[in-house]
DNA sequence: CAACCTAAGTGTTGAAAATACACTTTTATT
DNA sequence: AATAAAAGTGTATTTTCAACACTTAGGTTG
């Protein structure tokens, strides 16, 4: 048996929220004279914490993301866990650890987790006990503090190829939604161009789509028709 | 900031091995003396181990595969971790732990790997510093020790949904190999039928599946080309 | 209230891919 | 020379995919 030693296991959110402006991830800003960039900007980096000794790991990752933004109860599964040993040993990083932890020292594995919301008719006001929070489109999100960066694209693909097959575009839309904003949300994550008309023959072949009794109003054109997503309908492989 | 404890985090391989008889997965016996179930049957279980504190993920899990198993170089992914907060905490397990582990009681997270030989050209003797080793049949593995048949269900899963879209089946074929091996292949991980004719034909579309020129001897019917795996001409997305 | 703006909604056709299916060939063995 | 065993090969049919443009419904404007 080789000699071994303990360490900390933390889990980190990923949560994209979506709506009709495009493809958003949480972030927690921290003030800027704590946590920041050589330059004083204010460190940004996603919403994680250590998980506690009797804590399971999908636990742990439903109480950080509900500590930090009282979401409670949103689609939520571990991609990957990262371990570089030196991943929380940057210079830049080490400051700010020092301020929060009791063993900032401690080199720390985390899990990755990918959540997914709706900024529709779910919209989180994430309370942070420690910075600010924002949402942050996907292709403007600058440095993050650690090896947040690679989470971040690693939770992107993880987003990708599982969008199509495991029925999880439904997290992202609001409870009614149009097919068209369906078909936004497959062209703004997958990040290419799907043919209306084809789109739609696709969707009437998913029992799980649904088409309510309601259409859209207030829009200054053809109000489109309104569907929900029914979970009871997913046909399982 | 809530309390938190330290952990130990510990890797475990699935080795699955491939030969013209099935998939096998490698597992470690112990001596019946020191580890057994209740009815006195040895315990098997993955193999894996504790990760050393200055060591990176993938790179503790090539040391414990070649610790366990003196095969480098295979190809070898994380799939998934594994946190429930008991998963060493059962009683069959306790008996070994407080024989191997300096602290049998710590919480210990796991993390799972998916590795992949020929049991062909590529046989590899594996020599255990504890206790016997042996390649079993996926479809005859027995209970396992702490949560290693829910690992192993796991990494079976990623096989099969890894197998078409990651260009790895020929990491568990010979390096030549028949066309009739390949398909062998395909059909016992998927679990499926695959048409001669029709399978033939798409391996015809893959260009890093080149034929080589040499046929199969030594068998009682018409010798079957055999071919290669060129790692170069794997076309990426 | 008529003209206009905007996005919704709708079918067909040709190409490509997937499927179903059975006989001939080559080698080793007897 | 006959036999056994798996290798190897082509075509016709069905299904899926891809490309493409006009009409409709409601709101706003003049």
């Amino acid at each position: 048996m080789q000699p071994n030693e303990s360490l900390h296991l933390s889990v980190d959110c990923v949560l994209f929220g979506y709506d009709d402006d495009g493809l958003k991830v949480l972030l927690i800003n921290q003030k800027a004279d704590t946590y920041a960039h050589e330059n004083g900007q204010p460190m940004s980096q996603l919403p994680g914490d250590l998980i506690l000794i009797e804590e399971g790991l999908d636990e742990a990752a439903e109480r950080v993301l509900y500590e930090l933004t009282q979401v409670n109860g949103v689609y939520l599964k571990q991609f990957h866990a990262y371990g570089d040993p030196n991943r929380v040993k940057d210079h830049k990083d080490r400051a700010w650890l020092r301020s929060v932890r009791t063993m900032p020292d401690q080199r720390v594995v985390t899990v990755g987790y990918l959540g997914l919301v709706s900024l529709h008719d779910y919209d989180p006001q994430p309370a942070s006990f420690a910075g600010g929070v924002s949402w942050v489109d996907v292709n403007e999100v600058g440095p993050l503090a650690f090896d947040h960066n690679s989470i971040l694209s690693g939770a992107i693909e993880a987003l990708q190829t599982q969008l199509e097959s495991h029925h999880i575009s439904f997290e992202l839309l609001p409870k009614k939604f149009t097919l068209s904003q369906l078909q936004a949300l497959y062209e703004t994550v997958l990040d290419k161009k799907f043919d209306k008309r084809n789109f739609r023959k696709n969707v009437k072949k998913m029992s799980h789509v649904v088409p309510l009794d309601e259409k859209q109003q207030g829009v200054m054109h053809k109000p489109a028709q309104l569907f929900s997503f029914n979970p009871d309908q997913i046909e399982h492989d």
